[in-house]
Order: structure tokens, then C-alpha cells, then sequence
DNA sequence: ATTTACATGACTGAGAACAATCATATAAAT
DNA sequence: ATTTATATGATTGTTCTCAGTCATGTAAAT
């Protein structure tokens, strides 16, 4: 029989609640503790699930109080695939057992999606990034390390001379980049506080991937990171006579095309 | 065949960190990340759960490290609505312009929840709980900092040696903190890193806020914060009488009912 | 009042997870 | 070196979970 409506986002209400409490809940708890078939429990876990709400499992549902960043998803979409692409290359030089820095950003992002995708065990990652942090604390023996700093909550990230001194407390095997351009003068960003800190990155790193999209080529931006970028790889959707046509300097083998 | 034993608890070990970091990890993916039967995988399980460090479900295995789950079957929405009158009671204490510690877990988070709700401007809110500091960025004026250290997905927070030194650099007008339970013997928490960094927090904070549901009256846990509970002020659900009769001994006016 | 929409529970077949058993290969004990 | 103990994976049958489908009865819509 058809029940009216406010019963019903009542139930899934309570439902939700029970599980901010409880963590995880059964479908047989559900139909239990409010008399209802396992059909419509189903039915009510698949629609908060499509709602973001929470997370399936079998026979139950997981909390979610941890899955919101919508401010990342928008950027995202744009040149999605150019930039996984680039995310794909540059986790092909992520090996189990290193210590790596992966910047904020999406693009950035990506390698770290691809990383989980690889499945890349024992990994030890410093991130400013809360997706990111989010994202890799998946991995089989893997441990995530957040730099402390003022968070930014447009970026879902944290920076500032905090973030600057715990960085500076690590030493990486590989660090991943992003950045706003790169031209004959240099690496650029956005923002003062996020060169500084890519550029000690830069130094405690053995090995630096500048990851961007092919549309950053020869642009500056506000803040220099290093006018030093003969060190520095560069990965990006684009080939080294591309590269080259920027006014980008930088030796054939640090170009590496996604 | 037969492998050796430090192998097998090596990846029992592994397991439990996964579980610790993800909160819930299905018996495949198990199964995919060690390269083990599905068997082996069951009983690794079963033998952690025998151990009480983590739940089965059908399908997989829950972390417990928050262990609140005694009474599944009774229904907790009453207490999500306890533990927003304790939050809103405890937001009460905060004054625009405050410098503040808030810490993670679900009553101190409705606590945030408040203060967010009660729009209070120019807050300096230091907080280890990723929720909360996406949720109280939103407020005008404010400045949300986050200490470094290793990220644990399951309670989407901070915690570890570097966020207690991280905490040492500040000191706040007031604290807000949760807790596991409180009984003649003091305060108590889940983890040992998470009571050092209370401690400190206490230490460093003017006044001190302890927001629990009285269900957590006279239960104790696993590490101890401190014994010293007269300085330290107490939010619950529940009157003096109630708090007396559980033998946690502090000031009747340290005793704020919510 | 009549019609439409739809939430629900029962039922079903398919697929997933499980418990139990067994052979095997290797670590530990002797 | 030999024996014992046991961790593992394969197999099997059972139980549980799931996604559809359908009849039904009540809430909305008309």
C-alpha cells in the first residue's frame, strides 16, 4: 500500500541518523527497528545512497561522514580527460615503498586516482590536499600524512607558513606538481605562500613531475616558483616540439608526453 | 601451504591498519590486496574479530575502533537529538573572537554544528576534524587552522606526534572536547595519541569544555586523559544528581546540563 | 468520486558469501 | 633428517543477499 510521503522521507531520515550514529547498519536492522520489508529497506538505503548520503555494502550501509567536496568536482570536468591522462603518466612513476608529495589540484588529483587505481602499496604520501588525503588512505599499507596550515576551503586544502615548516621536515623520493604555467622564465603560481611551498618541495625531492594541462604552456602566472626548471619533468599532454614552441627549456628526456 | 607465522600476523596487521584507515574493507578487496583466498581472508577475520579489533558483516569487516555499538538494536535517534542539546549548550560558551579548540567526534561536531547555526563572527577555531573544519570555514571572519599528522579516514581527523607538537603552539580561550567516558578515576579516551593531545589541549585552554552524552557517565576506556577533572567543565544530558550518582566528583557548578 | 500514481510486500531466480571438508606443501618441532 | 603441526587453496552444498516482477491498497491528482 502506497504511504504518504512524509512517512517516507521520515523513515530515510531516521535511517540516515541511525547510521551518523552507528557507522554501519544491516538491512535487517532497518527492517527490524521499522517494521519493514527488505524490499523497501533496499529500496530507501539505494535512494540516500543516490542522495550521497551513504555507502552500500552487502547486506547494509556505511556511513559517509566523510565524502563531501563538491568544490572539486566542478573544476574537474573541464579537460577531464586530458588531465587523467597526464594523472596516468605521471603514476607510472610512483613504486611501492616511496615517499611522495602530491600537490593540490585537480589535475595533480588525477595521478593520485590513478595511484589508487594501480593499487601502489606501502606508500608514504604528504598531501595538502584533503581529497587527495581522502582518496589514497585507501591503499593497502599506505600512510597519509597531512602538513598542519590554514585551510583554504574553496581549495579543500591547507597552506601557510605552518604548512611551509612541516614540509620542510620531509624528505620525498618524488613529488608531484601542478601549476599555473611555465615559460621561458620559469614555473609559476597562483599564490605567494603556494610557490614557497613548492618550492621547498622542489628541493627536498629526488625527483619533481610537474604535472599540467597543454594549455598552461608559456603562460606565467603571479608568483614564481624556480626559474631553475632544467631539473624539473615535465608531464603533459603535449609533445616536446609543442613544448619547445613554448619557450619551455627544459632537456628532451624531462618532457615526457601523456 | 604452511607459511611462516610472522607472515601471517604481519598481514593480520596490515589488515587492521586498513580497517583503521577505511573504516570498512570488504572480504574480495582483501582478498585482492594480499593475493589470498577468500578462505584465508575469512579467517584473518574471524581471528581479528576474535581478537575485538575489528566487526564482521556480511561480506567484509568493520573497523572498531569507536566500539559504540553494544545495543544495535535499540533505537538511537534519541540520542543524535541528546547530542545536539549538548552542542547547542556547549556553543553557548563561544564569544565572537574567541581562539578555539574543537575536537574531533560526533558531539562536538553538533557543537559546531551550533555555533555555525548560531552564525558567531571572527572565531579562530583550531580543529583536528576534517567535518568540522569544512563546516565552521563557512562562518564570517573566521580562520580555521589544521594541525599536521597523519590523516585517519576512519574518523576523518588528524592525529600523531606531529599534531601534538602542532597543538603545543597554541593556546585557547576555550576547548571543546569529547570523550569516551568519565568515572571517579578521571577522564578517559579510545586512543593514547588522542589523550596526549587532549591533555595538552587542556593544558593550553582557559576553560575547558567536555561534551558527552550521559551514557558515557562512569564508563572508562582505554587511556586515560587525566585525573584531574575539577578544573574541567562538563556538558551533558543529564543533571548533578545524575553526574554524582555515576562518582565523577567536580564542582556542581562545573556541571552544565543540557 | 474517480482516476492515477506509487509505495509496499511477496515471490522468484541469480549470484554472493559462508561454513565445512580435504589434500597439500611448508614451517616448526623433534 | 624425520616427524608433526598447520596455513593455505580448492571444492561443495547451504544460506544469505540482491535485483526484478507483480498484485495490492492507499495517497495524490483530477
Amino acid at each position: 500500500m502506497k504511504v504518504a510521503r512524509h512517512v517516507i522521507e521520515a523513515r530515510r531520515e531516521a535511517i540516515a541518523k541511525l547510521l551518523g550514529n552507528v557507522g554501519y547498519v544491516p538491512v535487517l536492522e532497518i527492517c527490524k527497528q521499522f517494521n519493514v520489508s527488505e524490499a523497501t529497506a533496499r529500496r530507501d538505503l539505494t535512494e540516500l545512497e543516490s542522495q550521497r548520503r551513504l555507502t552500500r555494502t552487502h547486506g547494509g550501509a556505511l556511513s559517509d561522514f566523510n565524502r563531501n567536496f563538491p568544490p572539486l568536482d566542478s573544476r574537474k570536468t573541464d579537460e577531464a580527460e586530458a588531465k587523467q591522462k597526464v594523472g596516468l603518466k605521471a603514476s607510472t612513476f610512483v613504486k611501492a615503498g616511496m615517499t611522495i608529495y602530491i600537490d593540490s589540484g585537480s589535475t595533480v588529483h588525477c595521478a593520485a586516482e590513478a595511484i589508487v587505481a594501480a593499487r601502489i602499496p606501502d606508500l608514504q604520501i604528504i598531501t595538502t590536499s584533503i581529497p587527495t588525503a581522502q582518496l589514497v588512505c585507501t591503499l593497502p599499507g599506505v600512510e597519509v600524512y597531512i602538513p598542519g596550515g590554514l585551510y583554504l576551503a574553496q581549495q579543500a586544502m591547507v597552506a601557510g607558513d605552518r604548512t611551509l615548516e612541516e614540509v620542510a621536515r620531509w624528505n620525498f623520493d618524488l613529488a608531484l606538481l601542478g601549476a599555473q604555467g611555465i615559460d621561458e622564465n620559469g614555473l609559476w603560481n597562483s599564490q605567494r605562500d603556494i610557490s614557497h611551498q613548492q618550492r621547498e618541495v622542489i628541493r627536498r625531492s629526488d625527483q619533481t613531475l610537474i604535472c599540467m594541462h597543454k594549455s598552461k604552456l608559456g603562460r606565467s602566472g603571479p608568483s614564481a616558483v624556480t626559474r631553475d626548471i632544467a631539473g624539473l619533468y615535465l608531464v603533459v599532454d603535449a609533445d616536446a616540439t609543442m613544448v619547445s614552441k613554448a619557450k619551455v627549456k627544459m632537456p628532451a628526456q624531462h618532457i615526457i608526453t601523456a
